[in-house]
DNA sequence: ACCTGAACACCGTTCAAGT
DNA sequence: ACCTGAACACCGTTCAAGT
């Protein structure tokens, strides 16, 4: 794609292959051992050099979102709006999964001049526009599912680590958990006792595509109630 | 509430005052100037001091986490449970953007044995039961409101912080995002294009209505298929 | 029991100077 | 144009020693 440079001169470094060996080094150590200073050794280079080809830390991991981003997959739109955003969504998911600590790198990121990232944003509008939603409605929405998915892995990599830390199996960390609650006192959470099976031994997959309906069928709802009172309120 | 120690020997710290000055700095410098050894000096004390109170700095910003937690309000039980999961989702949203960056705050927090952030999921727990949901739901149920508000709060303040940076007012961010928009390239993103006057100049007292009864219209929608075919799936 | 002093092992970022 | 060397201004955490 980008032609080369006469070999003897060639850079060390460009975007491309820092965001590269920033993914792997990510994968080996964590976010928070992702310093500056051992991605530039990962390079080998000098910290400072880092600085020629990001503007700071932040622009960075900025650029791994943007890559990361690039890896979700949309099915063709044969199929209804629901499925396609459904899948879209399962996909995003795995995303998160396939790059450890994505999920913070996600959130952690504050301006977003990411194209893969637009492409994303691009392609949910036009889904929820051919289904049918009002201009001023389909960005909130399309955050609302953005947000349910980041914040559902969130929650799904939170349990993965204390289980990791704490080197117990999934059942062994439910009974654990569920002993705690059930130490609460009675009177005072009678239903965090009650359901405390349920928190601690969660079935993910159908928790995930039961919120994802959730979020789908309460768009419905407002879609038929918009229709029916003709946009009175706009 | 605790008995008072002999004058003399009085400890210069307890857990209670390095909580409150540490939400004062908060306030004042933010969460990433939030170091242990600003808030020593704010405490009067050195830093090491802070480790014989408080196991490390995620422990910390957990308390910071349940004396936020203690704010948030419910009203009482005489209205439907729609109408009492929307005034609660109100306050969270009030007590989060009542303290600085509490946000990044609730997000990075890990385990979670906040006394009265157990108080809060007690309390959903119970609205949703009363409203009729099966035991093996509500835990997810919750979670999802709970993520809810803090990925629509912390969307928010992103716009807040982009504003506060540029110096700009909302209007003059708006316009120049749009412009921004505007320059993507026609045939890849139209959707975007169009509706960039909406992503830009959000009402955000709406939208943040409309997402919650976007989730409970869903969760209605669940409660009615499921008592219709009398659980048959479980 | 509670705190000081001082160290350890790091960070992100900048920038003159080299090639 | 791209990178080195070295510094600046910090971090969180630990721990012997003091009181």
């Amino acid at each position: 794609m980008a032609r080369r440079r006469r070999k003897e001169n060639e850079p060390l470094l460009d975007q491309r292959r820092i965001v590269i060996v920033a993914l792997e080094l990510l994968d080996k150590v964590g976010l928070n051992q992702l310093t500056m200073r051992k991605l530039a050794e990962s390079l080998g280079i000098q910290a400072g050099a880092l600085y020629w080809h990001v503007k700071n830390k932040e622009e960075l991991l900025e650029l791994l979102v943007d890559e990361i981003s690039s890896k979700i997959i949309w099915s063709d739109d044969e199929i209804s709006w629901k499925e396609v955003i459904t899948s879209w969504a399962q996909s995003f998911r795995d995303v998160l999964h396939a790059y450890r600590d994505s999920v913070e790198i996600f959130n952690s990121s504050t301006i977003s001049t990411s194209y893969s990232r637009f492409q994303q944003i691009e392609n949910l509008f036009h889904v929820l526009s051919k289904a049918g939603f009002h201009d001023d409605d389909i960005p909130w929405m399309a955050s609302m599912i953005k947000n349910y998915i980041l914040g559902f892995v969130s929650e799904e990599v939170r349990f993965q680590k204390i289980i990791e830390r704490k080197g117990q199996t999934v059942e062994e960390l439910g009974e654990d958990t569920n002993k705690m609650y059930q130490a609460l006192p009675k009177d005072s959470f009678p239903f965090m006792r009650q359901l405390s099976p349920y928190m601690t031994s969660p079935n993910w997959e159908r928790e995930f595509n039961l919120g994802i309906s959730v979020l789908l069928d309460g768009f419905t709802v407002k879609l038929k109630n918009d229709s029916k009172k003709g946009q009175s309120v706009r």
